[in-house]
DNA sequence: CAAACACAGATGACGTATCAACTATTTCCT
DNA sequence: AGGAAATAGTTGATACGTCATCTGTGTTTG
């Protein structure tokens, strides 16, 4: 049992190719939008996932769902936000330990001013760069590591989770939403 | 000037999926590393960038460019390697200003024990779910987006960098070693 | 119904990443 | 040679993320 199988060459190829676009993309699209903004790229995740909604209110929970992140980290940017005016914090009537976070006007213009872009450069350093076989091909290959993702947090559920001491966490289970669609503020008009 | 092109649904899917599977992945791997090993996956990164050269020493304005780190992320994350004792700093004899990073026989154990782990990670989640073709088809898109982000960095430089004062950096310039290999300790036995 | 449990959320500590100075050398250029 | 500029590296401030822990509230279930 003690031998590895390292990756060959074009596994290594694809490996490294991923990593170097992830750290390079990650930090340029933070870069621009930072320089264009005044929003962070978790402050523009927040806000899109407020405006996907009608109304701006949202659970924090259900924001963590939304966004893959965990409760604390949701807390801990919510309270960033609240203190430079972005969303508020309300009471939630129905649940007394819940809150509701809401966007403000301010994260309204804000969002509003920061989205097109954003997309710009989504588009400049991605979408357009790539050939409609190769976007699909990222749907596929992205389709195919989530799943691998959750499949294993599944199992690691079935070992740990349900057993003893209550683990609360997000971004394991199902969408809550019909679709897989996250939100982005890149396919849609501001509301 | 004032209409934007937001993504359509093939385009969006990509997005998405391209988000999604980052977050998931780095988290998870991440995660996976650290509870197996001591060493968080920047640590990582590091030590397989020494230990990709033979006496295990680096300047750290190498190391950022092996690792497309900033100077100063270097040396923070330097200084915390060395306040754990998986690396040492040694004087620079041609250089006053410089400095060496030095990899400890602590730090050794570390990657030697840590690597193959990862490795097994990265091809549950990754390596082993993709076809040859779907790896090929990630390599491209990977070369196409960082050859999109290295001419957006190229051009600025041409406005603005080379201009007045100096900005230190690292990751822009084209890859001080021959080929673009990245460290990665995935596809080489322990030196 | 009461004890056990699960859930929503906040908080503190710590590690990580970036930016903007700042110091100390070297290199370049005339 | 000598000053300007580039380079190597550190430091401090601040934002971001995760973990463990804690409180309070709802939900189950014996």
């Amino acid at each position: 049992m003690g031998d590895v199988r390292w990756l060959d060459e074009r596994e290594a190829a694809a490996w490294r190719g991923l990593q170097a676009m992830q750290m390079q993309l990650n930090a340029t699209l933070a870069r621009e939008l930072a320089g264009e903004s005044d929003l962070s790229y978790p402050d523009y995740m927040v806000l899109v996932a407020l405006t996907d909604h009608p109304d701006g209110r949202r659970r924090p929970f259900e924001l963590g769902h939304d966004l893959g992140w965990e409760k604390s980290r949701v807390s801990h940017h919510v309270s960033r936000m609240v203190s430079r005016g972005l969303v508020t914090r309300d009471k939630c009537p129905n649940d007394q330990r819940g809150s509701f976070v809401v966007i403000t006007d301010k994260g309204r213009a804000a969002i509003t001013a920061a989205a097109p872009g954003h997309v710009a450069s989504v588009r400049r350093y991605v979408i357009d760069r790539l050939t409609p076989a190769q976007l699909d091909a990222l749907t596929g290959i992205s389709v195919a590591v989530v799943a691998a993702l959750e499949e294993a947090e599944a199992e690691h559920e079935d070992r740990v989770g349900r057993a003893a001491g209550a683990r609360g966490n997000a971004s394991a289970g199902a969408d809550p939403r019909g679709n897989g669609a996250g939100p982005d503020r890149t396919n849609r008009s501001e509301r």
